[in-house]
DNA sequence: CGTCATTACTGAGGTTACCTCACTGTGTGG
DNA sequence: CCACACAGTGAGGTAACCTCAGTAATGACG
């Protein structure tokens, strides 16, 4: 193909990105739902998981760090920790180290809870990746890659 | 299953697409500012300024056709046409065929402004997408066409 | 020709996922 | 020891959606 549509194919471009974009994260609300969590708050425990795993940190995350890893703003990660500590699926210990952080880990409950949606979430996201040839995903992953922030 | 890091991959692939959107709407916000849009205000403006150029339907877009358009309920394309009313960027007439049904097409300003947005807009979509090679956004565009809905 | 379901839009009111700004309490470099 | 920087959070705001109920107009059927 060659590029004389260049420039409408790139307007066509953002609203495909919005459109499937849009198509992802409904699919996410949805898997979600039965667990009673938003993406935004399924996002922050994985996080969470991902960094329990880590042993040289195991005292859990500082808030900045939740908001550096989320790429949002340090209030946005109080909120969306509020949440979750609301439904005792994480937990705020004071860093020793430095009284002014706060460290946040899952609690038993929220490292139970990321594990069973993890599983379940597998099966739904391949419905919805399934569509593509394992080929086409490794493509998606290597462009998405590039078009990431920083 | 074959590929062992595969659900993995597809964990990061959920991340990695946020990641771009989320940087592509920035990339948005930023660009839209100066002519006082949001990107959603933009987005139906471009579904109008196509609209208007199709000879068939010249009179404008129905209220319900324009939430098609954009995927949205009908009841978020009122809000978001509203919005563009307050600007004198589109106007709302009552379709003479069906006295229920609403048409929305965009005023003179409206076009005016749609022409500009375009137009300074391109250098900017370069800008975010020419991170890509040519191949690279003919790709991105095939597979996302296949993730989009329905 | 009447009635009854259906449709197009909109008011009311809610939610998610962000944001900035100002403040408090704490650490730190000179 | 003091000025400044930094971590978290209260207050308050915005965009971009949603559902649900209501009104007015249409169309379909007997």
């Amino acid at each position: 193909m060659p590029n004389s549509p260049d420039s409408a194919a790139q307007g066509d471009l953002s609203d495909l990105f919005h459109r499937a974009f849009r198509a992802l994260r409904h699919s996410w609300v949805e898997q979600l739902a039965p667990f009673d969590l938003t993406p935004h708050q399924y996002r922050a425990m994985a996080a969470l998981a991902k960094n329990s795993l880590d042993p040289s940190s195991n005292d859990g995350l500082r808030l900045k760090d939740v908001a550096h890893r989320l790429r949002i703003a340090p209030r946005s990660a109080t909120e969306v920790i509020d949440q979750l500590e609301d439904k005792d699926l994480v937990i705020r210990t004071q860093d020793p180290l430095d009284r002014r952080a706060t460290l946040v880990q899952l609690s038993p409950a929220g490292f139970d809870l990321s594990t069973k949606v993890r599983t379940a979430r597998r099966g739904h996201t391949e419905e919805y990746f399934g569509r593509l040839t394992a080929r086409d995903r490794a493509e998606l992953a290597r462009i998405l890659t590039q078009l990431g922030p920083e």
